[in-house]
DNA sequence: GCCGTTTTCGGCCCGACTGTTTTCAGTCG
């Protein structure tokens, strides 16, 4: 049972206690520690094994117990009889946007619905209107929410979409007049892999106007909501963009809040509590009275007592403690990154040749690049022969010749590991390559045993440099390999090997919990961006987004060195 | 249900918006 699924689980319980009026604080609970879950690096079942759940933060005595039956038995009894309780459908009844525990409580009490398609039934046949505190409107409101919901396939979408949205939409508020600042916020800010929504923000003087522009955008397609300092819309693809407009004099907090997450205000405000402060996106009360205002978020950071908290890392999970201790890592920069260690060319799959790849990277500023393509055996990926491998050498050197010195050029290959474990070219001929990336393309689905002695036959072989994209996951279509990556990182860590986060957006592997994890236990990275084309080495930006998710400074990165240092490395392995 | 320089019990974040209300509950972020 993955973190994934058992997370999934606690959730449901959160969801159905709330729908069944128990204690929000007993709900919270267990929201707190799904997320948790989420946010380990490691598997829960190791966990378990060394007796160091309870470890996990919001893991008590109660809800280690309750993974500790799911992962031995793959049930919870708990969960059984809550949900013949409270019927698990009314969980995606708690989907639709204005339906709340309270609400789906009462259409499920007093109306007996207990799925979407029910609720929705018992809408057109106009019997919400008759519950208290309920009217037409609500009604009329549920059922264009439900309407949405069914048109817009996936919940969340990948940064890689959301990103750019943001920062053009934030560029077009910018110039409005009487705009001071606009900035992305949200998820998006803390480049999290997927978001559910936009959140931008605004400083100026006068809300309405903005707000009235705004909601008048082109890409604009229904308006939610829209009140004197916020307006809520679908864009078109049905993404929720929120808009906060907030005066200069308190576009700080109101970043800050925006930013969120929401579970790192929460860690805020109750630090604020504790020196007599109440923090909201307004700034922060004094409780004998008074008020601080922050233009800056380093202003809110300060009052509290603590050095400003990058967006990354604010998930509360430790940062706030970190802060607090002077411990916050310098975290590594898309500035730092000296060159890129993985890209393909039109010798295998990649859409352009050895110098327009060669010229993309110097143009942004690369100082060395390996040209990395497939091995043999993905013929669909029209994988390199041993001759044709010889053959592209000769081509790197005429390319290096012709650009010169200012852009090292180095030839690797992403090699296969084959279904077998065996590596897709000779001993002989990986000794002949600058760098050698070994990566899982096929047999994906094998056993957790067979699939992880594939990576650490891989590991073990001393050619190998590099692990490429390490669990295999594709965001949105392709669950992770059922790698024990905790031996994958201890092997890695033994032999010297480094371990890539791809910064494709649909890859992002290693994650940024994983990418935490690998450096914890003495591994080194790399920010790597599987180009394809020349456009794709900008996708680096993703790569970094993960890797200060992940806590890592440019010291756990590879390719923040020089590419004296890289070469040096590379022949220092042999 | 978790947690602890307010510690083993009693706390546990803050405000805007909406729709239904004559003062507020529910939802959302």
């Amino acid at each position: 049972m993955t973190n994934e699924e058992i997370a999934h689980v606690f959730e449901a319980i959160a969801d159905l206690l709330e729908i069944k009026g128990e204690s929000i604080y007993r709900v919270i609970s267990y929201r707190r520690a799904a997320e948790s879950i989420r946010a380990q690096g490691r598997r829960l079942e190791d966990l378990q094994r060394e007796g160091r759940l309870k470890e996990i933060p919001g893991v008590g005595e109660a809800i280690a117990a309750k993974i500790d039956e799911l992962l031995t038995t793959g049930k919870m009894d708990f969960y059984e009889r809550l949900a013949d309780e409270v019927p698990p459908g009314l969980i995606d009844v708690l989907r639709i946007s204005g339906v709340g525990p309270k609400k789906a409580a009462r259409f499920w009490k007093e109306l007996g619905v207990t799925t979407v398609p029910e609720l929705e039934a018992a809408a057109r046949a106009g019997k919400l209107r008759e519950l208290p505190g309920m009217g037409a409107r609500s009604e009329t409101a549920i059922l264009e929410s439900i309407e949405r919901m069914a048109r817009r396939q996936e919940g969340r979408i990948g940064i890689g979409i959301a990103r750019p949205i943001a920062e053009r939409l934030a560029e077009k508020l910018r110039h409005l007049p009487g705009v001071e600042v606009a900035e992305p916020a949200g998820s998006v800010r803390r480049w999290r892999e997927t978001v559910g929504d936009l959140d931008l923000l605004v400083a100026a003087v006068s809300p309405e106007e903005v707000l009235r522009s705004f909601v008048a955008f082109d890409e604009v397609e229904r308006v939610l909501g829209q009140g004197d300092t916020k307006a809520s819309v679908e864009v078109v693809g049905g993404l929720r963009v929120q808009l906060w407009v907030h005066p200069p004099d308190r576009f700080g907090s109101a970043l800050q809040y925006a930013t969120g997450s929401q579970a790192h205000n929460v860690g805020l405000r109750e630090r604020a509590l504790e020196r007599g402060l109440s923090l909201s996106e307004h700034g922060l009360k004094r409780s004998e009275g008074g008020e601080i205002l922050c233009a800056r978020e380093e202003d809110v950071y300060r009052a509290l007592g603590l050095p400003w908290i990058p967006p990354e890392l604010r998930e509360n999970l430790g940062e706030i403690e970190a802060a607090d201790a002077a411990s916050l890592p310098t975290l590594v920069g898309e500035s730092d990154l000296q060159g890129d260690l993985h890209a393909h060319t039109d010798w295998s799959d990649g859409r352009a040749t050895v110098e327009a790849m060669a010229e993309a990277a110097r143009e942004l500023g690369s100082s060395y690049l390996a040209i990395t393509d497939h091995s043999p055996s993905l013929g669909a990926l029209n994988g390199l022969s041993v001759a044709r491998l010889r053959q592209q050498r000769q081509e790197i050197d005429r390319v290096q010749k012709r650009i010169g010195g200012s852009l090292k050029l180095l030839q690797g290959a992403e090699v296969e590991i084959l279904a077998d474990g065996h590596l897709d070219y000779e001993d002989e001929v990986l000794a002949e390559l600058d760098l050698v990336i070994a990566s899982l393309h096929v047999s994906l689905r094998q056993p957790q045993a067979q699939i992880t002695e594939r990576l650490m036959g891989a590991i073990r072989n001393p050619h190998v440099d590099m692990i490429g994209h390490p669990t295999g996951r594709l965001l949105g279509s392709r669950a992770a390999s059922d790698v024990d990556l905790e031996s994958v990182f201890s092997a890695a860590a033994d032999h010297g090997v480094v371990l890539e986060i791809n910064a494709q957006p649909d890859r992002l592997d290693l994650n940024d919990a994983y990418a935490r994890r690998a450096w914890q236990v003495g591994c080194l990275l790399a920010i790597n961006t599987d180009a394809h084309r020349p456009d794709e080495f900008r996708l680096r930006r993703y790569g970094v987004g993960m890797a200060r998710r992940g806590w890592l400074p440019g010291l756990a990165v590879l390719n923040t060195r020089s590419a004296d240092e890289v070469v040096g490395w590379l022949r220092g392995r042999g």
